[in-house]
DNA sequence: ACCTGAACACCGTTCAAGT
DNA sequence: ACCTGAACACCGTTCAAGT
């Protein structure tokens, strides 16, 4: 009965069993009809997915309270990662597909844009920072969270856990060095998904790092490139 | 004939009509053989795209040279969009699935290790800001590059384009007055791919900030959570 | 308005058989 | 060693028809 329970049960078979076991045709088994009669409440596959991105999305954008610019970013950032983390099959949706955009939420856009100009952005580059923001909100997360091969996962994991722990110490020292530090926890060199192994204090430099960098940019707007340092604010 | 020619065609493939367009029988039509043929070859559709994602990235590793460490970062980060410009359907595979990371490599690790040493970096925070450097990498490029909706791109565009440009002015009064600057050029309010309008002054913002930021880090390690400076470096 | 039922044009992959 | 050929168990989506 009507979109609100299909939306309900393509998200729970994305949750439980991944982005490509969602069919229309299980999501029809599901709910003891035929495949087709999905196609009455919901237009095509895509349109699905997109319904299923804005539920998830619901409630990620933090009220404009008395917060400092930076709070208010590290709020959203943890907002996010929490909100993607209750359904981490999600995230390569939001991260590498358009079709989330479709369900956009004009209140996340207007209110990073507040925080930004609040901070003293400069208008000239509103633009980019927005864009800085959401790279930052949504990059590293969608990493996090990225999903393993769908079908030998059990193989997968064991070739590259195998592979990992066979890099040559004398080609590559430094990474034999540290790679206790490294295996299963860091990006390449990891066997799990963020769903398994949450990478929470990456997450956390990460955030600092994104709001540091924004602090330095919003004091010199100018590109800091070091080696020339040739023409200054007035000559565009 | 061979490896090489089916790892051709399907990058081929993929840059032309995109991820979903790849398929093993497309594959094989293009090179007048049965379908069951690229099996002797390749074992399945996802060992196919992470030979695909091996190619795309190879060359993407500066050498170590004399520049400085902020250098160095850039000049990645930029070769890296560079690389995955060139086959900008690649870059979901690359930053939302675990598949690329069959080919991982260590060369790209290694270096990167010894750079964030050579900046400083202490052994205990060297895992979290590896990680860092990866997401900074990735992630901006990934989502610019993010694909439309494969089917009805035309019609999704101009229903994006639409909605975007009737956004209420008044519920969102900060959005509507920077629209114009935003409009098909910031994420979300997006209705073209990165590969048809690059975000080239985000990028680069982008790269500063999170340089600026690792360098902000790398002076004050401690992540500084100014709400509450209690405990010290020793008390772990 | 909402669903059934049949049909179309596809998939990835396995396995036996050919040369 | 490398490919053919048939087959299996799936897909998304359209369209006519039922109630």
């Amino acid at each position: 009965m009507s979109r609100d329970r299909i939306v309900a049960v393509a998200l729970e078979q994305i949750d439980r069993h991944g982005l490509a076991a969602l069919t229309v045709r299980e999501v029809a088994r599901q709910l003891d009809v035929y495949p087709t009669a999905i196609y009455w409440h919901v237009p095509n596959r895509d349109a699905l997915l997109a319904a299923v991105v804005e539920q998830t999305m619901s409630g990620v954008t933090p009220d404009l309270g008395s917060a400092t610019w930076q709070d208010w970013l590290r709020e959203l950032f943890v907002r996010y990662r929490k909100a993607v983390g209750q359904h981490p099959n999600v995230a390569q949706l939001v991260g590498a597909q358009l079709v989330s955009n479709a369900n956009l939420s004009p209140l996340l856009i207007d209110r990073i844009l507040c925080v930004l100009l609040a901070a003293g952005c400069p208008e000239d580059h509103l633009a980019d920072m927005y864009n800085v923001v959401i790279a930052g909100m949504v990059g590293f997360v969608t990493l996090e969270f990225a999903p393993l091969p769908t079908d030998d996962s059990a193989n997968w994991a064991a070739q590259l856990q195998e592979r990992v722990h066979s890099i040559r110490a004398m080609e590559f020292p430094t990474l034999a060095r540290h790679l206790p530090a490294l295996a299963n926890k860091a990006f390449i060199v990891r066997w799990q998904s963020g769903s398994e192994v949450p990478m929470e204090s990456a997450f956390n430099a990460h955030v600092e790092v994104t709001i540091a960098g924004i602090e330095r940019m919003l004091e010199a707007p100018e590109p800091a490139n070091a080696a020339s340092p040739r023409r200054s604010r007035g000559s565009r």
